[in-house]
DNA sequence: GCCAACGTTGGC
DNA sequence: GCCAACGTTGGC
């Protein structure tokens, strides 16, 4: 079981759109970049990842779950681009901000800091932890 | 709105 | 296969 972090801009993707799909889910779809979608195929169902509002808010809004793992997307007749589903599991009680993940010692690996325009990554257990601590997330499902 | 960082494209 | 040019992303 691992962990991750999905990026997106919240004018074209937010949280708000995420949490009104519910357990449904929805493909996280539109990603060109081929490291992105390489950490997308090694994710697998019930791995979880950390929702990240780019642009204006820069901050961890919430948790999400992977539901289905890669499989073509949707958006592109280009078989090269996959993506995974995810839903919804919890809303961050305390936005975690960029400022604040920068601000931490013990998050200054991240990828979000030393890759900022990378929109799916793998986040380490530890992270994790101290990010839902920061957040007043459970950290589980 | 600017610009740095990065990824991709295409000419050679 | 290299690298310059270009486009995009995202923080500031």
């Amino acid at each position: 079981m691992r962990y991750w972090l999905f990026k997106s801009e919240p004018s074209t993707w937010g949280w708000d759109d995420q949490l009104a799909k519910g357990d449904v889910g929805e493909e996280w779809d539109g990603v060109r970049n081929y490291q992105a979608r390489n950490f997308m195929r090694e994710m697998k169902v019930g791995d979880l990842g950390f929702f990240y509002h780019s642009q204006k808010e820069k901050a961890v809004v919430g948790t999400v779950e992977v539901i289905a793992e890669a499989h073509p997307d949707s958006t592109t007749d280009n078989p090269r681009w996959e993506c995974v589903d995810i839903r919804a599991v919890e809303t961050a009680p305390n936005p975690v901000t960029l400022e604040t993940i920068k601000a931490d010692p013990r998050l200054s690996e991240m990828v979000l800091v030393r890759n900022s325009r990378l929109s799916v990554q793998p986040v380490t257990p530890e992270e994790w932890r101290i990010v839902c601590d920061l957040a007043g997330l459970s950290a589980t499902k």
